[in-house]
DNA sequence: AGGGCTTGGTTCAAGTTTGAAACAAACTTA
DNA sequence: TAAGTTTGTTTCAAACTTGAACCAAGCCCT
């Protein structure tokens, strides 16, 4: 089977994607950076602790819903810890695990921080839109994110011809 | 002024956006670092450098169109350039300035690697989506770039407080 | 109890990214 | 035309990320 190359339509949207969530994530790192002296990831991480019961959460579980790496998260934590913010404990039904905690000082920043966040979300994404496009956001991404996480990995919807040959008409950015 | 939180729609879409974003990404990069042995950036470098007269580009345009800051790009041409892809030029008209030029080997790993990657795009993002997504897709982060762009970024529309303070009411992941 | 296999997490080394500082050529203007 | 400014790019040091390798502690089975 030959390549279906994109379309126009689909590199317009392709494009835009790209130079939009680039450009996107970029500021909100530069805010978060000059605000509460942290990229966005570590914040994140920040705020998913202060939302689970007790402010604690096992790493693994915490690297899931950060969709990121448990080693990622490892160091993340590691740095956050040294300024405060987190403390790790040691699980006491699961020896080999560890949960962190956000310390009252990172809740404390995260007060202090999340208002100039949330603004800055809205003024480059939210208030941008329409509550119509603001649904369609939603429904494209969950969905994406569905297909990326729950299927089995093994056999993606139709086929995925992982490597393949021809002649490009267009990379594709 | 009190801080406008994310409404609870708008809080599904962000993180169904972070999410989805994430994950689209991290897989993106395992595909081309295993079938193009670099990560997604570089790829786009060289993409972009396919597409331009010559096949090649001045750094700052470069830098531009790829939404990256001069820097990375430096580092991102040097190690590019150590793997044969791309060659360094010294700009002619303008003797502080140098172009980033696509060797033909470079060409060439595009063209054995874009189909794999044209692929995996299709199979994580449009395959999944409708045309009507396509569009909206297109319409949200063309307008969402623009604004990250082209507006002076001192002002942008109403009023971007960058920092302000009250109780959280969620810190928006 | 004693292998094995799995799971939870960390560590290692190499690679990438960052923002600020440094350079150097080009432009401006007195 | 010398001084000062801007523009194009690189360099520096510190921070962050990556994937593979590693180390335990739990599990399973006999």
């Amino acid at each position: 089977m030959t390549t279906r190359w994109l379309t126009p339509e689909e590199q317009r949207a392709w494009r835009a994607y790209i130079a939009a969530t680039h450009l996107l994530e970029d500021a909100i790192d530069r805010q978060l950076q000059q605000d509460a002296g942290m990229p966005h990831l570590y914040y994140s991480i920040l705020a998913n602790l202060s939302e689970s019961p007790e402010r604690r959460l096992r790493m693994t579980e915490l690297a899931e819903r950060s969709k990121i790496t448990r080693s990622r998260l490892t160091y993340a934590v590691a740095r956050l810890e040294k300024d405060g913010l987190v403390r790790r404990e040691g699980c006491p039904s699961d020896k080999r695990g560890s949960v962190a905690a956000l310390t009252d000082e990172g809740m404390a920043v995260l007060e202090r921080t999340a208002p100039g966040h949330v603004d800055t979300v809205r003024a480059l994404l939210f208030d941008r839109l329409t509550p119509r496009q603001v649904e369609q956001l939603e429904e494209i991404f969950t969905g994406v994110a569905q297909g990326l996480q729950g299927e089995d990995p093994g056999e993606p919807p139709g086929d995925v011809p992982w490597l393949r040959r021809s002649a490009p008409s267009s990379p594709c950015s």
